[in-house]
DNA sequence: AGTATTTACGAACGCTCGCTATCTATACTG
DNA sequence: CAGTATAGATAGCGAGCGTTCGTAAATACT
């Protein structure tokens, strides 16, 4: 019963297309609402077909009729202007983290409905589902949308995520976590597909988003863990699942991975953890520094790049043995992937130009063609942000009946 | 007048996609002639839909008639069987060498015309033109084709190609090369589109077909050159230009790229000519090694792996430090790009069981989704199968009116 | 050998859809 | 208050697909 090749039918099946390419159309320019005259411009079809079209779209509630704008002064009889109603499919992104959770609500068109997040100080497996359901409840009735609305979510869980059927692999930090009580606990609470995702490769996504366009991004979590989403002209590359485990390069000529371990070498090398220690360990051999006046004996991350931002010397020795080791562990795959940008978010990100540049200079001595190197601007957002984003291609996806159109916007 | 969404149009349009329909259905099975009723059930269309679909694809040529199969005896009516009429748009892949040049013609469906391949000891530039201008005639002639119906040209150069312009960055080995004038000579011989790209990249698409259907691959080509071609389900990952060029990834701890050595610090550590270099100094430490009497003083890549598949420790030993630096400089990559099978091709490949177990063992300790690992078995046509291989998927996409066709065969 | 059966090709009819052209409605301008 | 420019609504036409029926060609049975 499987046919094996759509895209052909009846008349129907073409005025689905054609339906699907207004509504597309409209979705491209959102938020800002069209006139019908600018529709038939985009899509290239006439008049009445576009009228039909766009009436059966408000009768199925994905449009929006908007009064004429008071300051659209022309000549002639105002255009009725419809726009996209976000609210008639919202979406969910979920970020659990051990210490915090954020759920943020978005609309169809892309935007933020609401945003919660909530911290705590570690709690147990059990705890955090119950947190979640709250977070998840707070966060609809300030976005005043219905649990029964919600369309797709899709959750961001650090480790190796199996992206069908939900296994973790990896799990670090919640003793007892399961991403598939997770998403059974999520289904329990809303009807609505629920998927799950790398949190490296969300945020991937909502950089990819944000920064627009085609190209190959490679966008870098660096935290107390280390690993990257790959994002090819939109699509998110997953690999056989486990793509972007960046954490896991080794830096010594002698390292190996430890399967034992849920840490790799290079998070060991260059993780937040490891670049603290380091500034320790620089500030006890180099009392007399500026790194030692700020930290004292409780030395942090932040200490170490705020120095060397002072020009310390010691803590720019830090800094570039760090960068360094970044480079040279990223500089193979920047030569396989020839990416366009890469991009540096996550805890590590906020030390800003110091480290950025440190980078950078290593990596013009061993990559050919040297992609744009960026901090990202989504800061601690970007995992919900991926995960709302991810929620509405699914939901796209599945309502779309025209598979590809082409990205000319 | 540029339209932003295609898609929709009138009902030509919808004719025009079930004709596309029906032709990809051909396609999918080629070579296998297919029934009209075979037709139906694929398409999912209604029967006068798709005969005459047929109808005007074999008026246009695409398709050819068979007689009822003399060894089909089943009941009622033989039916007309229709194929790919292969000869409709023969495609040329061509493989540019500075001692070797390859031409291969293929039919639309993938079957292979002709294949000529004329060594020389060096040539120039100039001479090189006419050499590939000879063998280009001499395989159009075997494959029975005539220049003009050539419908589409993919030529294979080694460096870094400009996928549009031409361009070709790192050209090596023939003075005076240049590969726009290879294009513009071969666009005087044959009146069809004519395209360029890097060698690993098409090697890389031939092996990526011939494996079949989704997933990562990389393919890396290892001779006295060094290059990997990516292909992400089916599609070839460029990056900005530049991907795949493993040869440059650094391998000491010190390592740069010098600009202005066409090859990089992987090539000089693990070519060809570096393993010969390091089998010929083992040699000459070990001369009572089984190495030294297989090789003597002319010692080879070949004899190196020759050695160490006898056993020979101090050959073993060389492999083994091959295989270890190339696996720590392309495990970050595997990491990263996570792929489902890794492919070795180019001389070095020659080497067989040998080399690819150590390498294997190493990858193991530095990877943890391990992809298959295997040689080509495509050999030296693996470029040329991919130039036409190319050539073809150009082909098919300037002539199929469909964008996106469902993948499930 | 003649008939029945099975399978496939071919043609006519009706339906839906989109495009062109025309007409009506609305608001601003002089 | 008339004129004009823009937008929305409506009728007619053409094209394509799907359904249905009739016909052709081969095999199997009597």
């Amino acid at each position: 019963m499987s046919k094996g090749t759509v895209g052909g039918g009846g008349t129907t099946m073409l005025r689905r297309i054609n339906v699907a390419s207004v509504l597309d159309a409209v979705r491209r320019s959102a938020p800002a609402p069209l006139r019908v005259a600018e529709l038939v411009e985009r899509t290239g079809l006439a008049r009445p077909t576009v009228a039909q079209a766009v009436d059966e779209l408000l009768d199925a509630g994905w449009l929006q009729q908007h009064g004429p704008d008071s300051a659209d002064r022309s000549l002639g009889r105002p255009a009725i202007r419809v726009s996209l109603r976000g609210r008639a499919a919202p979406v969910l992104g979920l970020d659990v983290g051990p210490h915090r959770v954020t759920v943020g609500v978005s609309d169809l068109a892309g935007r933020k409905l609401s945003l919660v997040r909530r911290s705590g100080p570690g709690w147990t497996a059990q705890e955090l589902l119950g947190v979640i359901g709250e977070v998840i409840t707070e966060a609809l009735a300030e976005a005043e949308v219905p649990a029964e609305d919600v369309a797709a979510v899709v959750a961001a869980s650090p480790g190796i995520v199996d992206e069908h059927t939900g296994r973790v692999q990896l799990v670090p930090s919640v003793p007892g976590w399961s991403a598939i009580d997770l998403i059974k606990h999520v289904r329990g609470l809303l009807d609505c597909p629920v998927m799950l995702d790398n949190d490296a490769n969300l945020a991937a996504l909502a950089i990819a988003a944000a920064r627009g366009g085609t190209g190959t991004l490679l966008a870098v979590q660096w935290g107390e863990r280390l690993g990257a989403g790959i994002v090819i002209d939109g699509r998110l590359h997953r690999g056989t699942g486990a793509a972007g485990e960046i954490g896991f390069i080794a830096t010594g000529p002698d390292d190996v991975i430890n399967p034992e371990d849920s840490r790799g070498p290079l998070e060991r090398a260059v993780g937040s953890e490891a670049i603290a220690a380091l500034g320790r360990q620089a500030a006890l051999d180099h009392p007399e520094s500026r790194l030692a006046e700020l930290g004292g004996d409780q030395l942090d991350t932040a200490d170490v790049f705020a120095a060397a931002a002072e020009r310390d010397p010691v803590a720019q020795a830090v800094v570039q043995q760090v960068a360094r080791a970044f480079a040279r562990a990223l500089a193979p795959s920047i030569l396989v992937l020839d990416p366009t940008a890469v991009v540096i978010g996550g805890g590590v990100a906020r030390a800003g130009a110091v480290l950025l540049d440190a980078i950078s200079d290593q990596l013009r001595l061993l990559t050919l063609n040297h992609p744009k190197l960026e901090l990202s601007a989504l800061a601690e957002d970007a995992v919900v942000t991926g995960a709302m984003r991810m929620a509405l291609d699914e939901v796209w996806q599945r309502k779309l009946p025209t598979p590809a159109m082409t990205s000319t916007t």
